[in-house]
Order: structure tokens, then C-alpha cells, then sequence
DNA sequence: TACTAAAATACAAACGTTTGTATTACGCTT
DNA sequence: AAGCGTAATACAAACGTTTGTATTTTAGTA
């Protein structure tokens, strides 16, 4: 037998690597005349190798331009270090800035974070989970999760697996989300309004207390709920067109709207029919978007902490990694924003 | 049977999550009484194994809950099935429209598409890189990339790689950014306007291109180009109202935004100072993202075949692993749009 | 010098797939 | 019934790591 066992540098003329032949750990080995458990190790810095050993192996390595095989290394170790994020839309700075929280705090553990969209959709969902089961993640974070929670049950023994602003699911991190709708509409109440239209969005059990805040926040002030008062944003800026002509006809004198996007959206549509803003209708938003202090005028809204759950989310991820069971995440409540889209009733 | 199934699990008794025995391709070989061979062509549709025995490893395979292991899969057949896409910032709709078109035509491939952000960090970028190298990803798409282009020429023996909008790379798709600008700044100079402001942003040798359309215009209309008309964006929304005093201090007729989100930030702090758009003052922006219509006034700018861009890429990708050389990309130019916010020079 | 504990390293068996090749089973033809 | 081509399946060797255990080396002691 000839010993293939040699890589076979080719020419390195000075210039650097330019073979394109998957430098292995067993190459390193070769090179440096140890055992390929050897190189491992001194790659880990286990004291278990010679400094001086472990100094000449990982010198190789980077000379040699090895880079680590992840696939292989899950494979044994049955970690992938990885982390699944799946969410509606990541164009949604809301979801954005949770990202930003869970990769964050993830990093602080070694862990990277694989986002997937799901547009809302409850098969693309399925499909995201699915796949990162099939990638063993180490984890699983759905915030607004979609499916019922009968779903997530039959998963919740494979894999870790935590929803945020989902209360309803067996573990979840979420932000008391009645209490921001609530502000918003207690604060529209205390300007005198007593007519006012709430948008709903696209429906999901985790969405259901910002429908509930709206609620309690008229029954408190005694007024009740008007079914005619309710409209609905099917999440594209299209919409707003004949979202703005409900509101003419139904003639509140404020409107909750689902979120920022669609109170922009709807701002201008009104606008466009002779309706000023706040002079003629107050409306208020959701979410507080970075644009929202730069609309004319800007957005009455309501803002999440939305890093601080994603944040969240990772530890208590963990504690269910370590098996620990009470974990009581710390989550501030949504806090209203009074800009300028908010005025006293003027009729 | 012999216990040897139990993999032996240290501690974390009681309080957490039972240890579930994940099923794999041997087990339900066992249960079939096949080789676990016939099952992974079975699962695979083979038709070397007989119609009859497929079908029945199939519904046994769901009925277990088999999960394929991509580590696995991928250890062996040196392919992911995915494709990284580094991208500055996935909140920018300008990406997610791309990431779309990326995921769309990777999914015709039977692809996955991960995503990792790198917020227009040079360090970020080359971890990102860094990160989908050891994933063995199939294939790496940058739009937009930052590093100087030796850095991706090390890697291009690596990896198929496609640049976005970086006309100086090695193999790269982009649409004539230059067109865009230079359609925007003419169509201000056909308004009248010669003291055309222009907010450059973050620079990088990809958005080179739409300073080159800026100047061009200007030139071809026989105007010079003025140094002191030149503004600075530094991405975040804060800078809005520096820029605003900067604007108000050059006095131009036009500005030409770095994107429209800058485009609205200035606008709205303008009309703060007392300066009306598009009667004292035209703005136009760059991006055409979907509030932009939306905007009180509706924004004059620049919409990018983002979608179409990443389609093209992918499939540039394709050609690369099929060591096609002349793939030649069709992509429409980004056309100028016409809104509210630009209007003829008063003064 | 012989002996031993500790340090350093080597060995080998996994992890769960895939795939080329070898083997068996089946249905024909003669 | 022997022979044969093919259909169906089994075998076995990878893929690149990690890690428990065995072995060697080293240095320190008696």
C-alpha cells in the first residue's frame, strides 16, 4: 500500500495556500506527528497536552488554513451549538430587536442563532421547526408562535423549547402585553374620547391580550364595547386605502391601530381625505418602530421590550437545559409613548 | 434486546424533561428487518428497493417519528444543502426583499437559506463567514460586503461565493446602481434644482456606485460638483437633526438622501425647523421600502430589483458549482419613482 | 538503579448517514 | 432443472470529530 496518507502540499510559493483540499484534523496530525486525540485537544486547550505541544499544533492549524468540520462535531457530541429563532418576519423592526437580545445573550454562551421567517404562516412554521430539528439545534425560541399548542407539546421532549409573548404554552417568557394596549387606550380615554375604533391584525393566540387591554380599558372607564367600533389590517400597506374609508364611516374620534405600520399607513390615507391628524382623529400605534418619532406626526404608541425578551428567552433556555424548573423571567411591561398623533377630542 | 440504546446520560434525573431515545435510520431498519442501507434509499425513493418495502419504511419511519440528522448526512455527503447569505442589516427591507428572492430560487433547488447579519461590521462579516465555512454551506452569497476584495479572493478556492452589488469581486451580480442615482439627481435637475445636496452613508466599496450616479448626473447637465454640498448619514436616525442644521446651514434647492429612511428623518426634522417639503425644499431618497409611499409626502425615489437580484445570484451560484464560467445575469435596472416629495425649484 | 506517580500522548470506538460493491432471491428461458 | 439476467437487498467502508481508556514517557523518589 502507498501511504496516501500525505496531503500533498503543492507548491506553496510564499504566496499562501491555494490547494483547495479539505485540511482535516488527521492532517494536522500527520503534520505535527501526534494523534489526531491530540490535536483535538490542544485545539480545545486542554491542559491535558503540553503547552509547548499545544502552541506548535494550533500554529499549524492556522497555517494550514484548517477549519473545523461542525457537521462532524455535532455528530459526536449531539450539540450543535446552535440555536433556532423562528419568527413571523424579520423585517419587523419588533422582531428585530428581539433578535438582537437572543443573539446577544446567546453569544455569551458560545451559541449562534439561526433565524427563519414564516411570514405568519403556520406551515412555513412547521417546516422552520422541522428543520431545525433535523439541523439539532440546542434550542428552540418562537415568539408569536402560530400553531396550537397541542403542536408544540408532542415537541417539547425532543428538544428544549421556549415561546415568547405566548401564555397560553407550557414555557414562555412574554412581556404582560394587555398592559401597553391598556395604557393606550386609558390614555385616549383621559383625552375625552369615548368613541374609539381598535384594527385588529392577523389573528394568533399570541396576540390575543392586545385585544384584551383594548377591552379591559373601556370596561374600566365604563364604556362598552362597540362591535362596529372594530376593523381589521390584514398586515399589507394596500389595506389601508379601505381601512381609512371604514374609519370615515364608522366615525370614531381615535383609533387604536394594530401596530405603527399600519397607523402610518393609515395616517396618510386620512390625510389624503381631508381628515387631519390629530386635529380631526386621534390615532395611536404599536410597537414603536424607529420611523415612529420621525412620522409627521409622530406616533402615540406603545413600546415592548422586546430585547430584554429575547434575552430572556435564552436564559431560560437554559435553566431547562440544566433541568431546572422555576425559572421566573424578569420582564418589564410595555410602556406608552405620548408623541404627537394623540389629542384631546375635539368633538 | 440489550440496553445498549440508552446512551447514558449523566445525572439531571427527576425535574427535567425525560431522556427521549432519538430514532434513527438503524432503528428502523431493526423494525423493518431490512439493513438501515435500504432504509436511507427507501427514504430517498430509490428505486432500487421494491415499491412495497419503501412504502412500508416510510410509514414506519413517520409513525416513529424518525427526524433525520443532517450532521450525519452532511459528514458523508460533504454537501449541507445550504446556502449562507451575509447581509448587513435584515431590517433593512432592501435585504429581506433580496433574502426573499434568494430563498425562493435556493428552495427550487431543494436549498436552505441561512442568514446572519452583520451590521455593517467588517469584523461581524468575516465571523459570519467564518461561521458558514465550518457549516460547510454550499455556497455563500454577500451582498453589499465589506472587506477589501483579497480577503474574498483567499476564499473564493474554498467556496462558491457570489457578491451582490460589488462590481469590483470576482463573481458578482448587481444591477447598474449608478442608473438609479443618476435618474434621480436628473430628474431634480430637470425639476429646476442645481444646488443638489447628497447624504452619503456608511461607505463601502459596493456603494461606490451610487456616488459615481451623483456625480455623473451632474456633469451631464454641465453643473459642477460641490464639495460642500456633501452631507453624511451615519445609519442611525439620531443624526437626523445635525443633518438638518447642516442642510439648512448649505442651503441647496434639492437633497438627494442616502435611503429613504434617512429621507424621512430629514424631512420631519426640516419641517421642525419651519421648512416645508417639497415647497421649500425636494428630497428625494433611495430604496423605495414600503413606508416610503406611505410618508405625508409620499417620497420620490429609487426602487432596486432587490428580488430579482437575489434570484440572479443563486442561480450565478448554480453555474459556479457546475464550473460554468459565463453566466451573464439579467437584471432590470432600478428605476426612479416618482412622488410627492420632489417638486419644481421655487427660489 | 529500580520504582512509581503523574504527565503526555496514543488507541479505538463511537456518532448517523450514504454509497459502491457483493450477495441473495426471483422469474425467465431453454 | 440448470442457467441466467435482473431485481432486491445486505455488507462494509467511509465522512471528521470527540472522548474514555490504555499506553508510553517523564520526572521524582527511595
Amino acid at each position: 500500500m502507498v501511504t496516501a496518507a500525505t496531503p500533498a502540499y503543492h507548491g506553496t510559493m510564499g504566496t499562501g495556500r491555494q490547494k483547495q483540499q479539505r485540511i482535516t484534523i488527521k492532517d494536522i496530525a500527520a503534520a505535527a506527528d501526534v494523534d489526531p486525540s491530540t490535536v483535538t485537544r490542544a485545539l480545545q486547550g486542554s491542559e491535558r497536552v503540553k503547552a509547548e505541544t499545544r502552541q506548535r499544533i494550533s500554529a499549524l492549524a492556522s497555517q494550514m488554513g484548517y477549519v473545523p468540520n461542525m457537521a462532524a462535531r455535532t455528530l459526536v457530541t449531539q450539540r450543535s451549538q446552535l440555536l433556532g429563532l423562528v419568527v413571523p418576519d424579520m423585517t419587523n423592526p419588533f422582531f428585530a430587536a428581539l433578535a438582537r437580545g437572543v443573539e446577544e445573550e446567546a453569544a455569551s454562551q458560545q451559541l449562534q442563532v439561526l433565524i427563519r421567517n414564516t411570514d405568519g404562516n403556520e406551515v412555513a412554521e412547521r417546516e422552520a421547526i422541522q428543520f431545525f430539528l433535523e439541523l439539532k439545534v440546542d434550542g428552540l425560541l418562537i415568539p408569536m408562535a402560530r400553531c396550537p399548542d397541542a403542536y408544540y407539546a408532542t415537541l417539547s421532549d425532543d428538544i428544549p423549547l421556549v415561546h415568547v409573548n405566548r401564555i397560553d404554552a407550557r414555557h414562555h417568557v412574554s412581556c404582560d402585553m394587555a398592559h401597553g394596549t391598556r395604557a393606550v387606550v386609558k390614555h385616549l380615554i383621559d383625552l375625552g374620547h369615548r368613541r374609539i375604533g381598535f384594527v385588529t391584525g392577523p389573528s394568533s393566540p399570541a396576540q390575543q391580550p392586545k385585544r384584551n387591554g383594548y377591552e379591559a380599558a373601556l370596561q374600566e372607564a365604563g364604556i362598552g364595547v362597540d362591535k362596529d367600533l372594530l376593523l381589521h389590517f390584514d398586515g399589507s400597506l394596500a389595506c389601508v386605502e379601505e381601512l381609512a374609508d371604514a374609519v370615515i364611516r364608522i366615525a370614531p374620534t381615535a383609533v387604536f391601530a394594530w401596530n405603527d405600520v399600519c397607523a402610518m399607513g393609515l395616517i396618510r390615507a386620512l390625510r389624503d381625505r381631508g381628515i387631519g391628524i390629530p386635529t380631526d382623529l386621534s390615532i395611536a400605534g404599536h410597537d414603536d418602530i424607529a420611523l415612529a418619532a420621525c412620522y409627521d406626526p409622530p406616533l402615540t404608541t406603545v413600546h415592548w421590550p422586546m430585547y430584554e425578551l429575547g434575552q430572556q428567552a435564552v436564559r431560560y433556555l437554559f435553566q431547562l437545559h440544566a433541568a431546572g424548573s422555576g425559572f421566573v423571567p424578569a420582564i418589564p411591561a410595555p410602556t406608552l409613548v405620548v408623541r404627537g398623533s394623540t389629542a384631546a377630542v375635539t368633538r
